[in-house]
DNA sequence: TTGAAAGCGGTACCAT
DNA sequence: ATGGTACCGCTTTCAA
């Protein structure tokens, strides 16, 4: 490994003239500069990162929590993430929490002792952080002082309530996702708004998780708790992927006697058959801006919304009428 | 943010001690011990590993490169990574070099500029890795030296082979992922053993990519170029879905007319119907087991054998006759 | 414009 | 058993 030391030699200056080359900063002769440089190529001096943040009590690190790298959903905000940090210089430190806040804090520990700039969480983020370090809520948005990016989930449940109703839908069932997720709550009321605006006959299914692996068997359940209907509001792609399969299973046509739309607008939801119409989240602006506003938050740049909502889209595939 | 020497100073101790005490090195008397105990406690001391690290010359941060995030794949394998990297106290900091040698060269700069201590890598690897740090190769093998752990991909094709000709596929379109990628060789040469050796009728449809924003204009050509088939051994499930996909649109029905056995085994696979024939890949072991190599190459521990090879399995669904 | 030197927060060697 | 201190590689202040 070399040092600024060995380049400082090589060159014939100090240790400080090559740091100012390095960094720009402070007077820097032009003969001076053109031997650092030099010995820089001839040496192939790297910077040690660690040393320099050492001094200065940061890093270009980035920390980011996920509640689930697994869940096909979450990959793509950490691809957003990880292109905007890579674009300006910063690597992303990457934490699986999996809804657990001991994991969580664990992390948060972790990240400090790497002095690490800043935090990005998609976690469910009971927790409570010190402001030591620039914070940015993915994609749960919450009540109190935090900067945060999400989607509108409000307007995502009226969007997917009106396609829902356009299509002619009669007996609806919506799956309300885990209520103690904020955005799972927003759309829940957008839909019901809608619903309720247009009078329709609906009844709400209860699922507490977003788990994957309970997307078969809740999809069971629904149909054993309900006996006759014409259209269900999923609480996202996965587990209308699941109501489909069921349904077909059991010899309905889709969309002809049971419609169904999704949230999400994940790959295979586009290529499945029929296709899943679906509520689109911008999972990838998500991250990318993300991470662009927790960049500026690090820089001291000017940042001008605390909270920002992204805007979901309907996607019109095969899976309505 | 508190540091050694202010825990020394509240102990009435030295640093000297208060570190020996941090690592469980050198001789510390039992009432300095608990005094320096006690220190940290009220204090809520949290070492610093970065300082730590400028001295040791590495950390505990392991590098992840991996080609593509959004790729459903990938997660998995990270998610077998990080699980093993936060029982053993490593940090992973994730590349995603989306088959750009030049983003590696960035990423393994950055990483060794980090004093990262061993990278795994799930990339296409042509570089030449300097084995200044430990390299353990994942999901990807190569001939030479290296340490890799991959799947046995040559079985992989082995068993899709069998598992279509004992469906009683006559006529049968072999997808021949990237040759590029050695897995995708191996599996290929595994299918067309046992096709051969049965004296099978097939044909083998070149697709150049991964991609998954292909799949679907990949699904229309094999239709284009093949008129009548019964089978199709796909290149992965997401290209599988693709084709079922095409099939089912063109009225075929699954898999009476057209029986198709995927690989990977993803989320989908089994959510969606008919539900998908595939060969598992252990994705999250190799994740799991890859960090476990470089850790113990970290710590030189003893490593059993420099490449190991996971045995894919499959699984039967309803997409095979 | 340049260089010497004092940190940054730890570790480990060498005395005592 | 304990403490003093040099050192890890870099930044920045201060004096020249």
């Amino acid at each position: 490994m070399v040092t600024i030391k060995q380049v400082a030699e090589y060159a014939g200056v100090s240790v400080a003239t090559v740091s100012r080359t390095l960094n720009d900063s402070g007077y820097v002769g032009k003969e001076s500069r053109k031997k650092v440089e030099k010995a820089i190529e001839d040496l192939g001096y790297i910077p040690n990162e660690v040393a320099r943040s050492l001094y200065q009590k940061t890093s270009k690190m980035i920390g980011l929590l996920l509640p689930d790298i697994s869940n096909p959903y979450f990959p793509l905000l950490a691809k957003g993430v990880e292109d905007y940090a890579q674009q300006n210089g910063y690597m992303v430190l990457l934490g699986n929490v999996e809804d657990n806040s001991d994991k969580e804090d664990m992390y948060v520990k972790f990240f400090s002792q790497y002095n690490i700039s800043g935090i990005l969480s998609a976690a469910s983020g009971q927790r409570k952080y010190n402001d030591s370090v620039p914070f940015v809520l993915l994609d749960r948005a919450k009540e109190d002082e935090i900067y945060s990016i999400s989607t509108d989930d409000r307007l995502g449940g009226e969007l997917a309530g009106q396609a829902i109703l356009n299509a002619g839908g009669k007996k609806i069932i919506v799956m309300a996702g885990p209520q103690s997720v904020s955005g799972a709550k927003d759309r829940l009321s957008g839909i019901l708004a809608e619903l309720n605006k247009a009078d329709a006959d609906y009844r709400i299914f209860e699922t507490d998780t977003y788990q994957v692996d309970k997307a078969e068997e809740t999809a069971q359940n629904l149909f054993q708790t309900f006996q006759s209907f014409d259209s269900v509001i999923a609480s996202n792609d996965v587990y209308a992927l699941a109501v489909m399969k069921e349904a077909i299973k059991k010899g309905y046509r889709i969309p002809e006697d049971i419609q169904i739309i999704g949230y999400d607008d994940m790959l295979f939801s586009r290529l499945m058959y029929p296709g899943l119409t679906t509520i689109a989240q911008p999972a990838y602006q998500l991250g990318y801006k993300g991470a662009k506003m927790l960049v500026d938050l690090i820089e001291k740049n000017y940042v001008e919304n605390k909270k920002v909502k992204l805007k979901p889209k309907l996607i019109e595939r095969d899976s309505l009428r």
